[in-house]
DNA sequence: CGCGCGTACTGTATCGATCAAGACTTGATC
DNA sequence: GATCAAGTCTTGATCGATACAGTACGCGCG
């Protein structure tokens, strides 16, 4: 760094004091109270600090006395290399990033750990320097999430997983993968077959069979299945004779892959239900590769409605859930002090959004 | 908060030296340096700090004595809300966070101010608790950018502004810029109009004038506006003959609306420049919508390469930069000691990418 | 005059750790 | 048997601020 040296002590509250002649405290309530002293005193003192070149009290010291950071942390399973091309994480991002702006709190990124999907290893979570934890979709025995519990600062979880003390925000995912499920049964099909993302953070790639699907850690993707399977059951058809394809990583190319195995059955199923808009949109582009028409010989579903579902083409039948809310009331929860203490939990609403991309087998 | 009052005092290193019948210090090093003390002792302070339920040593207590804080703090000059939508803002993140991994560094994404586009405060940037600073193609005027600069922490800027004593990344924008205007003059254009980002932060929209674009605070825009009137003058036609319409936000919106009013022209330009991939889109699907064809009835380039360039149809020519690599690159030379100290510059490549979306005019 | 009260400022304790230097054991070496 | 080095642990200082309680003073009021 470019600190000249010895040329001057740093700079500090101390030494701004003295050259003018008061107290510690009152240089410090020049900055964090002005309205504490004599504005002539504070205007001499600050034009003081300005000379000395003084850059406002050090934050980590203001930190440590205070207990006050001005920051969450931000837990995500993914690598933040990835979690950016993550439409969902994208917009969850963005409503706290609302948030947060309104009451001037930064957004600290906890660096993941090598291994891909553990999300950030307990030391950074440790680490860091944060009034509370927002722990977006994460995986119940990542040790991130451990560490979190163990720091006791409050807490917000989004999706998964339900934690003891803290506050919840989620959607009803069982229910609302349920009815695009009945949706696509509704028109007639009986072929289905279903694109997920990972059940485990383990890199498994292929066919799940009921026991991984029984022994799922992302308790999101096992309602979403048991969503499609109330819906499939209730058609009077076969769980069982569905295939599952796992595909991680949970993007465009992974819906293509996925889709590529599915659509080599014979018989070819008829319908693809995906568990994101992201696979969805990769499971059309693998149909539409292979000269498939979308939704004559194949109808496709997702589950989010990202911004992308109504951009892509055919538009995307999809399960609609408040993205950007959910970001938006998890940092309420977090940074607002709400009157009644304890923790909450907040199912945000889902909706059947019924576009081009399904409709009755050929 | 759900501390129990007064069950017990807050587990501090302290009490468990007490408890263990050690020094503090001793404690200390359990955590930060388990090769400085016997391993049975260790073992034994471990227990007892997991009895008591300690979470290790407080991260700001150890910020202020260590002077470490292993966070970068990120400037944008948009809001988070919007930054996370622009590809070339997100390509940057991911790149910074690729490092970030490797060093267990975390992200802190300060909170911008509320007008738009001034980027974070001053207060903000003061209070951030971080080793150092990442400013990404900000105004030089904007107050969290002078704060930055105060706090004399290694600071490094990707596209602008320079700062004194700041590293610097970026590229050499006229020159890509010239390079695709050369393109689509080559092709024998004559009616060129160009689409722009903004020129300053103050929200403006609409025609650009010569005294705006030489008043332009955001260098990167003049630089590449520049690179336009390079070519345009190199080709024999006259540089204030082209119409330039200035568009914020930087969105597929923004180009769509840009567009329209260019092309109400008579006669209409039949070529765009735009001086973002996304602006380009947008102009692309604004022609589309007037029932114009890419490239036979307009010709229409953009600047980037973000990763839905090739994605779109026709595949739109563009002036490629590498999006992630200004990211990984500026972290490294935050995070990583380099042997020469002093602020380094570098200036990274550029290529002209011509695709679908350009052909000769009809 | 004495009391209460608000303003302006001071002084000391404290936040919770890390650092730098030193002291005490051991065992090996000369 | 003194010397030295390595390994282990302790002591006291320090990082840079804020919290909290208190002092000094001016002023209105009964």
């Amino acid at each position: 760094m470019a600190s000249r040296k010895g040329e001057e002590q740093r700079v500090t509250l101390q030494s701004i004091a003295d050259l003018v002649g008061v107290s510690r405290t009152t240089v410090s309530n020049a900055y964090s109270r002005p309205d504490q002293l004599n504005p002539k005193l504070r205007e001499r003192i600050m034009r003081t600090a300005d000379e000395l070149g003084y850059c406002g009290p050090d934050p980590a010291a203001r930190t440590l006395r205070s207990g006050h950071a001005g920051v969450v942390g931000v837990l995500l399973a993914e690598r933040l290399s990835y979690a950016f091309t993550d439409p969902a994480a994208v917009s969850f991002l963005q409503g706290v990033a609302q948030v947060g702006e309104r009451e001037g709190t930064g957004l600290l990124l906890l660096p993941p750990s090598a291994p891909d999907g553990a999300g950030p290893p307990a030391g950074a979570v440790r680490g860091a320097v944060v009034d509370g934890f927002l722990v977006y979709s994460m995986s119940s025995d990542a040790s991130g999430v451990k560490a979190v519990v163990a720091r006791r600062l409050p807490t917000v979880v989004v999706d998964e997983p339900r934690l003891p003390g803290a506050s919840f925000v989620g959607i009803d995912d069982r229910a609302g993968a349920r009815s695009v499920a009945e949706h696509l049964l509704g028109l007639g099909h009986e072929r289905v077959a279903v694109i997920t993302f990972r059940l485990a953070a383990d890199g498994y790639n292929g066919p799940v069979t009921p026991e991984r699907q029984a022994a799922a850690t992302f308790t999101i993707t096992r309602a979403r299945l048991e969503g499609y399977a109330d819906a499939v059951r209730a058609a009077g058809l076969r769980w069982e004779d569905v295939e599952i394809q796992e595909q991680t990583p949970n993007s465009v190319a992974g819906g293509m892959d996925a889709a590529r195995v599915l659509l080599a059955r014979n018989p070819r199923p008829t319908a693809i239900l995906a568990t994101s808009d992201v696979l969805a949109i990769g499971a059309m582009r693998a149909a539409r590769e292979q000269g498939l028409t979308v939704p004559d010989d194949l109808s496709v579903s997702g589950f989010d409605d990202a911004p992308d579902a109504t951009l892509v083409t055919p538009a995307l039948t999809t399960v609609r859930q408040p993205l950007l809310d959910k970001g938006v009331v998890a940092g309420r929860l977090l940074l607002d002090p709400s009157p009644g203490r304890g923790a909450e939990e907040i199912l945000l609403p889902t909706e059947l959004a019924v576009r081009a991309s399904t409709g009755p087998p050929s």
